[in-house]
DNA sequence: TTAAAATATTTTATGCTTGAAGTTTATTGA
DNA sequence: TCAATAAACTTCAAGCATAAAATATTTTAA
């Protein structure tokens, strides 16, 4: 009734799903830092101030404040301080919107649009270099296995 | 000379790795808010303030500050803050290392294990669930192959 | 011996992050 | 009409995170 060294009882799964979120959390937290101190160091920015602008940078309308924090999922306050601060930079502007004195639209400049370009270039050269131990089939692969229904959507 | 849609040319292996880094950044972040949701909300804590804890938990004789920083690899500066909190809600305190002035033990208190057993066990249940889509094998394999060299000791 | 360098830690300045409370403007329904 | 509710956004308080500067102590080496 002794079992072999390579098997793993059903018993183990939740320590065994406890091990590659440690990894996981480990792996992402490592890049993220690199990925920090890069945009620190080549561009004077943050990952925060990056995933704003890589945001805008899919709408040429720009979005509203809440939409920021929608596709982002972080807090509204959040993106106030972050949209302020490149606004200060002028990397972006906030427009007001027609019909709804609440409610301002944020679009990229000029200026944004050329500095996400350069931004995201080296973004995408980073990334490739750090996960340059998996091939494009690999990653794919990997991609789609993670595709985990805890998108909560909202709520 | 056309290609069939399911290759991938080598070419691609740029933006696969990319999508493959949103992806894990997107699942770790949805993982993530959720246990700060639970922390919040079942313990009146905080990640940052488990992941010291856990740290702790480890070493029965306790970790000195820059240790504790080393383990998590987060900023001596942020560790002292967290200590503090911990130290005030008395789940740890800080013991002179004797023959070195400068330097200060940080241990668990009684009250700090028995908090932490729980926090942990819950922990683990919440990870179970929310990975559940993977087996044990699975689970397993993946962990394996996030074995990234990017582990960049310390610089 | 003692000045310089290294080590351990805290402090400071700045920015990110959340949840909750507050403000202004729009919409709804009696 | 007009009070209540909702929506869009900002402000606030607290905590987390970093890098850099400051403090105190220990070690090294001339």
């Amino acid at each position: 009734m002794t079992r072999t060294m390579a098997q793993t009882p059903l018993e183990d799964a939740s320590k065994e799903r406890l091990r590659l979120w440690l990894r996981l959390l480990k792996t992402t937290r490592g890049i993220e830092a690199q990925l920090r101190e890069n945009f620190r160091t080549e561009f004077d920015t943050t990952l925060p101030r990056f995933d704003v602008m890589a945001a805008l940078s899919r709408f040429e309308d720009g979005l509203k404040m809440s939409q920021i924090s929608g596709v982002l999922r972080v807090s509204n306050g959040n993106v106030t301080g972050i949209v302020d601060r490149l606004a200060e930079d002028g990397l972006l502007v906030r427009v007001p919107v027609p019909g709804d004195r609440r409610a301002h639209r944020v679009r990229m400049t000029r200026k944004g649009r050329e500095e996400f370009a350069r931004q995201a270039a080296a973004h995408e050269a980073w990334i490739a270099e750090m996960l340059g131990q998996f091939s494009a089939q690999e990653a794919r692969t990997l991609t789609t296995e993670f595709s985990l229904p805890e998108d909560l959507h909202d709520t």
